[in-house]
DNA sequence: CGCGGGATGTGATGTGCGTCACAGGCAACA
DNA sequence: TGTTGCCTGTGACGCACATCACATCCCGCG
């Protein structure tokens, strides 16, 4: 895993909480090694936890009955997920494909109303990440459905951008490497259509390859083809 | 409005929160009156406050530069609604249409915060609301993307059930009127296209119409056209 | 009554993108 | 050094759905 060596990267999620406030949920939380390949959880597995990646690489997939499986959610070191409701047997709905040996702090949800019951500035942030973590999905959902395959390949690599990218002059390289595949499954299309539309993307000069990294040259032009409303960063996140 | 005595239907999004606790969360807000055809608030105008419908329907649009608008929530009788994000100039991402007379009480998020402060019960209750409508924003996303335009159809239909339907005898009839186009709207299609698949569901006998609403005839077939998971009625929701 | 405007229904045609098939390229490994 | 497996690249073809164009139908209103 060469990219572990990588300058670290803006990548976290847990920006709403203050340091204090970060300990206080730190302590309520026991550690976890998952293996690359392996699952921390399934669909159908009882959602009655949340994660804090603590290093590594996790994504949240979902799959259907004929087997072709969509990438949801990436997160990195630093962010934290897992799915809070109020139904008394509530269960996951996506899978948790850890992609590279991870260390998670497992959080129970009791633990955690408890810990909100009793401080309210928490409480208060915790809403927010929330809130955060809602408006994400909302936004993926309209880059993905409104502008055709291209737009959501457009604001898929705007997201790789406010993740993973790290500017160079006028240009942005995005340091970590995905297949086309990948990028096929995390806007619902298939690795052939990706292909062509990078393709497209490179004689229009918009982005260029650096082995197999990938480099924005034209952010600009890339934000058009997807009605980029420019929102924060912390929240056009892969 | 002949669909006003209507015997109460099953609307609400608030039914995570206690007795006491809504109280306590009507004592921070104030009234607001809304007519039908007027906007609640518009895309980019400053988020900083939660809306609780007392009386009427609203919903959320967004629209793209060509003047394309996608239906993506519509709020009910006692349905709470609104952003809630840890940015500072927050604004909001959708335009909230009023689309009949409406009263609305009016909380402002900075008065929200001081409540959650004071009040743990109310702060886990709350948490668990925003996971509710998180999922809920989730489920709908799989829905529309995963199965093509009859199967965001379907799921779509399971969802009016849910929040309009009355059952009478095995069958389900939804209690409120919705054109094609509002349901090409809501589904990211064109008005020909939901006409012909409603169709084709009618002539499969999977639905009928009386007069102008629609009646599900064989709930189980819709199901099996989207995937349903049969995740609980409170979320599986417009 | 007849008129007008919105909703529905349906055919012809276009196109975005998936599917299939196959040809290279590149790295790991025997 | 050749083999194996995974990735990229590209053409041919098909289908789902959008688009366009009209023909009703329905209902309120002068």
């Amino acid at each position: 895993m060469k990219y572990a060596e990588q300058p670290e990267l803006h990548v976290a999620n847990t920006e709403c909480f203050s340091e204090s406030n970060l300990l206080k949920i730190q302590e309520i939380m026991y550690d976890m090694k998952a293996e690359a390949g392996s699952h921390l959880f399934w669909e159908g597995d009882p959602a009655d936890r949340l994660y804090f990646l603590k290093q590594g690489r996790i994504r949240l997939t979902k799959s259907n009955d004929e087997g072709k499986s969509y990438i949801l959610y990436v997160y990195n070191k630093g962010d934290l997920f897992g799915q809070v409701d109020p139904f008394v047997h509530s269960v996951n709905s996506f899978n948790a494909e850890v992609t590279e040996d991870s260390i998670v702090g497992v959080i129970q949800q009791k633990d955690l109303e408890v810990l909100l019951w009793q401080h309210g500035d928490l409480a208060v942030e915790f809403m927010k990440w929330m809130g955060l973590m809602h408006r994400m999905t909302q936004t993926k959902f309209r880059d993905l459905m409104m502008f055709g395959k291209p737009g959501a390949l457009c604001s898929t690599l705007i997201r790789l951008c406010n993740t993973y990218g790290k500017e160079q002059g006028d240009e942005i390289l995005i340091t970590k490497k995905f297949t086309n595949s990948e990028l096929a499954d995390m806007i619902g299309a298939t690795r052939e259509s990706v292909n062509r539309m990078l393709g497209d993307l490179k004689t229009s000069g918009i982005l260029a390859m650096n082995g197999s990294l990938i480099i924005i040259k034209k952010l600009d032009e890339l934000k058009t083809i997807c009605q980029c409303e420019n929102c924060p960063k912390d929240m056009c996140r892969i």
